[in-house]
DNA sequence: TATGAAAAAGAGGCATT
DNA sequence: AATGCCTCTTTTTCATA
């Protein structure tokens, strides 16, 4: 299904997924047709489900980034989802296990607007708030 | 600074980075160029930082995901950090505020390989693992 | 906006299994 | 027969002025 090259231009892709498929495929030793080819199979078989951006959410003029679990109330699970889905605050959302039932990362412009979205969120579950210092590790992170 | 041209851009960007130039602008009513020009600004400023992929984990046999907020041992940041700063399991790190200090998010084989990884973690911090059981949202998360 | 240069997409062929 | 890679050609995109 996926073997060692495909590994091997997944691993590129992730530092740069605007690399072309002829530097691609100098690096790896094969021709861009070939790199072509393999990307597209991955993109159609759903193991690349698309490609992002990284961005500098500070420079974006958002100096807050959080995340928040929240320990949904009986039956409040799908109203928050609803309710959380259209946000382009929220980056990221995942459902857990353990304590909390929700995972869902904001980046935010200040205090203010973190306040204002902990207090909607309220009325579907019991909050957590961890507010993210900096991040670790490489540059791809 | 970041305009509200560039704000369209970076939204186009983020749903699909290996989108051409001439297409975004397209979208947006601007010329090929134009739209370079305006992401090329973007990265020299920092702003875009990079470009990635979204992949699908359970595709390339990563069954696991999860993350781990470690309540790091006083003194033991700096170790920790650099133990997990190597492993490719971790797709994802950062210092938070909160009961723990540590966020860590990975992708693994098994429920074997994630108790090995919690081993390694003891030694730095009381570790709480939450696994992530589906993801919520539009595709682009 | 127009241009040459570069990359991507597609077709066909060859080699290995 | 199927797979994976290559080369060649056409089309599209990029970068420069």
């Amino acid at each position: 299904m996926v073997d060692a090259i495909d590994l091997k231009i997944i691993d590129i892709l992730e530092v740069n997924a605007r690399q072309s498929y002829a530097e691609i495929g100098k690096e790896i030793h094969l021709s861009p047709s070939s790199v072509r080819e393999r990307v597209k199979k991955m993109e159609d078989s759903g193991v690349i489900k698309g490609y992002s951006l990284r961005l500098d959410q500070s420079k974006l003029g958002n100096t807050l980034e959080a995340f928040i679990m929240l320990k949904i109330f009986s039956g409040k699970l799908k109203p928050a989802l609803q309710e959380i889905e259209p946000y382009p605050e929220v980056k990221e959302a995942f459902r857990i296990t353990g304590q909390h039932n929700l995972y869902i990362r904001i980046a935010l412009k200040d205090q203010l607007h973190i306040q204002q979205f902990i207090d909607k969120l309220v009325n579907f579950g019991e909050p957590t708030t961890h507010l993210i210092l900096s991040r670790i590790g490489k540059e791809n992170f």
